[in-house]
DNA sequence: GCTGAGCTGATTTTT
DNA sequence: TCAGCTCAGC
């Protein structure tokens, strides 16, 4: 445990507050930027079970991403061993957990390529296709869901189009239980039945509450309304809740966070003894310069608890702001500002360039290109989301599952064997075929099918992967796959080389899963695979040394860096929108994002603005968040213009 | 069924 | 600017 003496007063008093629930039911803690807030929650869990005796199987930690809980367990269990016990999970980690629990059952769980196919089946099938795009449905259905709306219950006040949305998601969830062996579940699916459950099961919940004493939530601030009332069924009345987040780092609204769940809380804790807030108001992170410059941006809002963070750092050089006629030239003095710092001695992996969108990055991408500076972007389609995995795990799915058409047209969808995917082909013989007939023996006696050689042989490959994992070898099913079908063919050859390592690193993961599963004693099979594999194993993202990242400010929430730039800041990028309509625009969401990226710089901090950016209306000129406060941040030496 | 030319319409992303 | 899609032609 780190010493308490070592932390400042109000970092102590969070970790040591009483652990007493007739003393103090919630407890929040509003952790501002670069305030040490892992740091004191991981010794308050810490300080529980060494000075309190709490065991860390009643502890509970959730967090929204992988990343963040594996992060936050290493640091507890380097502190305390036994913080092993302690469960840190995600939201649907936990909620998978509960539903299995009650029905002892592997879920299995279609990721966003696999919902978003579903969904393009069913607006084809409804002759839809022309009226929403797959990914407005998949908005429409989640924002109502997140906020506990039940997407299929008409209300009077329903446009045409919102009851087509409405029957589109009485199919979706249709075929959903149609498929698989008991029915399969979307994200959105796990938090919601788990929900459900806790809900409606008074046994169950009393269980539950019972179980957990100290409940945890991390980034409070992003929580959704979902996601709040699961957290309302978990607690118990022996149940302390301590609630960790910031409302000036909240940038998902547009995904259903809600800024006045911490709100509440916050006003809460104003006007009753049950609910005590701490501020961790200093700031270990940024100098001086660039937390005048955040400060000045964020104090702006409305929705906010009003604290201002002091800077623990001194002044340091000031914010360097530059403006320039074309993204190319911005390009090349980002690259020979990141070269410059890179001879004073800070190692490229400390410097990052932040964008609001990805496509802004193309101009320094060139530029570094050009330069020779060595850089990685984040903007990297995840492992697993890769075309060649995404093609193993269809045919190991339908090598589990020989009849199932959906994972079938998923293979067809990526790889040419004479059978199209359209209505003239796949789709016809789909519904020829009897549902539970295997696809293999349904081929082999159709007159047209039993003639498409290369067709026939992709069954035959399947069916055989297929014996493989009947006997538990997930690995050797896979590599059987690879190599006798030799997969590589089917892509392009100057990208069989990248394709081919990603199949080799998913071969890799599947060998661990299979030492993983057995030591939870569990057979290994494929559905298991997929469920520990979207839930529970984060793929570290590789923070190469000695390379420049550059992402978007969403990604590098969590993240600090020594010095770097944020590139693109003018009307139209940052804040986004169009200028024209900025009047009615609210821009709280747009400030807290400029908040997040300014306050991931520790010491040198460059913002660029270029004035002709094709393809965006950058009529309005500098941001507007800042525009107004550089004068005065200059005369105090806070920024240079130049 | 597959391929390439031409059109369209654009944040941010985790589980 | 380009990815992702449609449609005509092989």
């Amino acid at each position: 445990m780190t010493p308490l003496d070592s932390m400042n007063p109000a970092q102590r008093e969070a970790i040591t507050l009483s652990p007493d629930v007739s003393n103090i039911k919630d407890i929040l803690i509003v952790a501002g930027a670069g305030s040490g807030k892992t740091r004191v929650v991981v010794n308050r869990i810490a300080y529980l079970m060494s000075e309190h005796r709490v065991h860390p199987g009643h502890i509970v930690g959730l967090t929204f991403t992988r990343k963040a809980a594996k992060e936050m367990s290493a640091r507890l269990t380097s502190m305390v061993n036994a913080g092993r016990h302690v469960k840190l999970c995600t939201f649907h980690t936990l909620a998978a957990d509960l539903i299995r629990g009650a029905s002892s059952e592997h879920i299995e769980i279609i990721d966003d390529t696999d919902q978003k196919r579903m969904i393009k089946n069913i607006l084809k099938e409804k002759d839809l296709l022309s009226t929403f795009k797959p990914k407005d449905f998949i908005e429409w259905l989640s924002s109502q869901r997140n906020q506990c709306i039940d997407p299929e219950v008409a209300l009077e006040s329903d446009s045409e189009d919102i009851t087509l949305l409405r029957d589109i998601a009485k199919d979706y969830r249709t075929t959903k239980r149609n498929l698989g062996r008991h029915g399969v579940s979307d994200f959105d699916d796990l938090l919601e039945k788990a929900y459900f459950m806790l809900r409606d099961n008074e046994g169950i919940r009393k269980r539950i509450q019972a179980r957990w004493r100290y409940l945890f939530v991390d980034e409070y601030q992003d929580t959704n309304t979902l996601q709040f009332r699961f957290l309302e069924l978990l607690r118990g009345p022996r149940t302390q809740r301590c609630m960790v987040g910031d409302e000036d780092q909240l940038i998902y609204a547009w995904r259903g966070a809600d800024i006045g769940y911490i709100m509440r809380s916050y006003f809460a804790s104003l006007k009753s003894e049950e609910t005590h807030c701490v501020m961790l108001n200093t700031n270990y992170r940024c100098s001086g310069s660039i937390l005048s410059l955040a400060n000045a941006i964020i104090a702006e809002n409305e929705q906010r608890t009003g604290k201002e963070l002091d800077a623990h750092k001194p002044k340091g050089a000031p914010v360097q702001v530059c403006e320039f006629y074309s993204p190319s030239e911005e390009g090349d003095f980002v690259a020979d500002w990141i070269e410059d710092h890179a001879g004073r001695n800070i190692d490229y992996g400390e410097m990052a360039i932040l964008v609001r969108q990805n496509r802004l990055a193309r101009d320094v991408e060139r530029a570094m290109i050009k330069s020779g500076t060595p850089y990685v972007m984040h903007n990297g389609v995840a492992m697993f989301d890769s075309l060649e995995v995404k093609l193993l795990m269809n045919l190991l799915l339908l090598a589990h599952m020989p009849s199932e058409s959906f994972y079938l047209q998923g293979v067809l969808s990526s790889i040419k064997v004479g059978v199209g995917v359209g209505d003239a082909g796949f789709l016809k013989y789909a519904k020829e075929k009897p549902p539970e007939q295997d696809w293999l023996s349904f081929a082999q006696s159709h007159k047209t099918l039993s003639k498409k050689s290369n067709f026939i042989d992709l069954l035959h490959f399947v069916d055989q992967a297929g014996e493989h994992l009947a006997s538990g070898a997930l690995e050797i099913a896979a590599q059987f796959l690879v190599r006798e079908m030799d997969l590589m063919r089917f892509f392009k050859e100057e990208e069989r080389e990248n394709r081919s390592e990603t199949v080799n690193v998913c071969l890799q993961v599947m060998n661990d899963y299979e030492h993983e599963a057995s030591l939870r004693n569990v057979k290994p099979n494929i559905i298991d695979f997929q469920e520990q594999r979207l839930l529970n194993d984060a793929l570290v993202d590789k923070m190469e040394r000695g390379a420049v990242n550059i992402m978007t400010v969403h990604k590098s929430k969590g993240l600090e860096f020594k010095a770097g730039v944020i590139l693109g800041m003018e009307d139209g990028v940052f804040p986004s929108g169009n200028p024209d309509e900025f009047f009615a625009q609210d821009f709280e969401e747009d400030r807290r994002l400029a908040y997040v990226a300014i306050t991931r710089f520790m010491e040198n901090l460059l913002v660029t603005r270029s004035r002709n950016r094709v393809g965006f209306n950058t009529m309005g000129g500098f941001s507007s968040l800042l525009d107004h406060h550089l004068a005065k941040l200059e005369e105090k030496g806070y920024v240079a213009l130049e």
